[in-house]
DNA sequence: CTGAAAGCGCTAACAA
DNA sequence: TTGTTAGCGCTTTCAG
């Protein structure tokens, strides 16, 4: 038999079908099932039935077409292998489908043009946007925010509603942590210059710099990859203080490679911190510390605002709804041990490797 | 200004718009887009550029009612937090905006019911289905393929066309692996009894121990999860071999972390292999040696499998396209020390734990 | 090469 | 409570 390949079998009902079947108008059958209550019961109940054995689905398409009402948001991301993103992804699908929403997932490849070819295309289709990472510029979200109700994540922009997470907290915990064992300077590693939770990130470590009384560094831009970690150790040699924050989880982790290579021992020689904690931060050895976002939680938020938003709220523009962060002390972060100013004697510094085997404990 | 919140501007420019402004019809101006061809050259420039100026994006929902070409295809995943497919969404979503078609993501969150009620929502709007890992009965799936073209991945569905890992052959070269350095036993963790995959990689497994003349044993099943491992962990301490093949590899990193605690080593005590090559397994101290799916390579064929069934090409439904998979050689496995055999002298065992602050995936 | 008209499946008005 | 009608924006005939 030439296999059922293609999904062509016979063509699927439409609510004429029903409404014939049924013996009632086709507007009857729309409100059997929109509006039950105002339908004769008994004849809702039949119509449902006749509708069940038919097989009859209401086209999404047809009734968006009218209504503006897809049932469709979208939920763009500059990078989806990252897995900062899959939490948020999975809150986000989590909160869209407990209200019968599909969510469409524009992955912009890390691409601004990339990124705006698909979200455009998409535009038309869905009720609203929520904009995970992005690498649009403010202009670009705002022109996007005008088309659709759209929602950032962890980004602030003037004049569009947003979702981010409360980092300022968060580094001051992370600063009273690290001062708490003794540092007395810390490192960051900081991320994308364009991106919007650097900034907020630096500026709220300097915050608590001064309020803890620590001398801050700061290095890089680098990648936020674990690739841009390993370039960070490399450069971090040269001026070490006793403990780094990374921009975030992967360029944390991508340092504790580097440093591992180059035969710094965490955390008795450096204390290291993340931000986010990603699968993957208790993988390693030593365990991450790390500024645990919830990230689940983001998802779900900015979805739920985005809904809130679609049926017509007026959430604050300009003053982002802020989610607390949680410190997650792991292994990676020690006391300060006085010795360590002398750095480890290697004669050679050996090459830094890129990530391909394992981190010589 | 009370911010322009809502997505809603002046409404959008539609085909009657632009073809006023250019004062030609509406069907000019569609073919101006859809086959430029068929237009006065010039017409069709003016056309073009009146359109470019106010802004005209055609209407995807309005087209696909018409024509059934909605350019969307659902991506199912029954569970988005597994690392596991965080690869083969990147792969597809590239295929498929390669072409210009928009992914939807239709996560079931390892429930059969909400993944077929998305799936089901989902089905009038897209023009196929990849199905990347699915809860869904054999019957199910071929009822969903009798309504739209669809892809399985990684399990043979008879009927319906497939992408598969050619998990026979990586087998053998993984128990080859493991013979290699001298073992002679192995044990499985088995996955989910339902899962096809957990079936095909025994059999592999029992054929390839055949072939190299090793004993098998078989545990389980086990949740494929972190969790699951730990468990394994803890069984497997009852009649451990010198080396383990786990079903997938979070389940293997569970296993890890369960021997970790337990006071086993890895690899002096046991060898462990997982499956997959997932994010973290070269993260983890020793490095997981794996079995490495192609998994973005599997993504983007899926897709394009399935564009192909879309466009009316008849694939083999009872022959896979078989993707080969790739040894990758970590610390985890080393060879079989004799002295092995007296398992290390810990009074009383410790409990063990589950993981802290992991995304229990 | 271009225009007019019909209709995809659905629902919101309005009428009965 | 139910039926009738019109039309969402687009494309596809079929005439011109």
């Amino acid at each position: 038999m030439a296999g059922s390949t293609g999904g062509d079998g016979q063509a699927a009902p439409t609510i004429y079908d029903v409404a014939r079947a049924a013996g009632v108008a086709a507007s009857t059958v729309s409100r059997a099932f929109a509006r039950p209550a105002r339908v004769n019961a008994e004849t809702a109940g039949r119509i449902r039935r006749i509708a069940e054995e038919m097989g009859y689905r209401t086209n999404p398409l047809a009734r968006a077409l009218l209504n503006e009402r897809s049932s469709m948001i979208a939920l763009a991301i500059s990078d989806i292998t990252n897995p900062y993103c899959f939490e948020i992804i999975r809150g986000a699908q989590a909160a869209a489908m407990e209200v019968g929403y599909t969510m469409l997932l524009a992955d912009g490849q890390e691409s601004d043009r990339l990124e705006r070819e698909t979200l455009d295309r998409a535009a038309r289709t869905v009720e609203g946007i929520v904009l995970a990472s992005t690498r649009m510029s403010d202009t670009s979200i705002r022109m996007m925010a005008k088309l659709r109700p759209l929602i950032v994540l962890n980004r602030a922009v003037a004049g569009v509603p947003s979702v981010v997470t409360d980092y300022r907290h968060g580094m001051r915990e992370a600063v009273e942590h690290l001062h708490g064992l003794g540092h007395s300077h810390i490192t960051y590693l900081a991320g994308p210059e364009a991106a919007w939770s650097d900034g907020i990130r630096w500026q709220a470590l300097r915050e608590a710099g001064v309020e803890w009384g620590l001398r801050l560094h700061r290095l890089g831009p680098y990648p936020p990859t674990m690739l841009g970690g390993v370039a960070a150790a490399d450069d971090f040699w040269r001026r070490s203080t006793s403990a780094v924050i990374a921009y975030n989880d992967l360029v944390a982790l991508g340092l504790l490679r580097g440093l591992s290579a180059a035969g710094v021992r965490v955390p008795q020689d450096v204390s290291v911190v993340g931000c986010d904690n990603i699968f993957g931060t208790d993988l390693v050895t030593p365990g991450l510390t790390t500024l645990a976002a919830p990230l689940r939680f983001l998802g779900r938020t900015a979805v739920q605002s985005l809904l809130a938003l679609i049926s017509g709220a007026q959430p604050p523009v300009d003053k982002p709804v802020s989610i607390p962060t949680r410190l997650v002390v792991r292994a990676s972060t020690d006391e300060r041990r006085p010795a360590r100013l002398a750095p480890p004697a290697i004669p050679v510094r050996p090459p830094i490797s890129t990530p391909a085997g394992t981190p010589a404990t």
